[in-house]
DNA sequence: ATGGTAGACCTTCTA
């Protein structure tokens, strides 16, 4: 079975899209974030009649995550349980599979600004209730993905420039601490289970021809936890989508589990 | 030098 994420900044503008990419990449699950629209606009309907069910958490403008699945899925969850949030940035739910449920968690995780500012406060609290809440999540779900919009470049390799960038958003000590903690809980950076390519990433700047030089960082992940892990048999970037007109400045990221 | 692009929206915020 195939699980991936990919952030299509406005679902309104990028549907069409991400229907021709389900057409092409007809994925079991598939969660989206930065919907910019609250659930009443959700194109439940067009998904429906693609083949997929669709759960999400919407809010007007900003942010919105959903999860888009072939089969239903049951005990939704929107926000993270105890940390009280305006900002849509997850929801997770539970697929029935034939090896056993599978618990997926799709979050927007916050972007931060820059070090030192009120949202990269805000971030750091937001990933500390993220970790506990997936500590929690664990123990009754061992077969745990977390994937998403993470924000952060995890290492050096995951930035086009790693030396430039040092210390600013999604490159700070601060943030990769946060991530290496989270894979601490059990889980694995799924890419990083298998050979890449130098200067993969899942994100591009819209501005100074970011894509056309490969300026990205690798922000966008799936984490698989130790019980999916011997499962798992590729992790791919797709650039394709981002060679479209009016394309999300996000690629879509695919883990593929074997039955 | 602090640029530029995209999306939603009320003229600025977020990324």
């Amino acid at each position: 079975m195939q699980i991936a994420t990919w952030n299509v900044n406005s679902l309104s503008v990028r549907l069409p899209q991400v229907l021709d990419w389900l057409a092409a990449n007809p994925v079991d699950a598939l969660g989206l974030q930065e919907l910019k629209l609250v659930e009443d606009k959700f194109p439940f309907m067009a998904l429906q009649a693609a083949g997929y069910h669709a759960v999400a958490h919407g809010q007007k403008t900003y942010n919105g995550v959903a999860w888009l699945t072939r089969q239903p899925v049951r005990d939704v969850v929107r926000n993270i349980p105890g940390f009280a949030d305006e900002q849509a940035r997850t929801i997770a739910a539970t697929l029935d599979t034939p090896q056993g449920p599978l618990r997926l968690i799709n979050g927007y995780f916050v972007n931060g600004q820059a070090p030192g500012s009120d949202k990269f406060a805000y971030k750091l609290r937001w990933l500390d209730a993220l970790r506990a809440w997936v500590k929690a999540e664990l123990v009754s779900h061992p077969r745990l993905v977390v994937l998403g919009d993470f924000n952060i470049a995890p290492e050096d390799r995951d930035s086009y420039d790693p030396e430039g960038l040092r210390g600013s958003i999604h490159h700070t000590e601060e943030e990769r601490a946060q991530f290496q903690a989270l894979l601490g809980l059990g889980l694995h950076d799924a890419f990083r289970l298998f050979e890449q390519p130098d200067k993969c990433f899942s994100w591009w700047d819209y501005r100074m021809l970011g894509f056309q030089k490969n300026r990205g960082l690798r922000i966008d992940h799936i984490l698989v936890s130790d019980a999916l892990r011997p499962a798992a048999t590729a992790c791919t970037i797709d650039r394709a989508p981002r060679k479209n007109p009016q394309p999300s400045d996000h690629a879509p990221v695919v883990v593929t589990l074997a039955d």
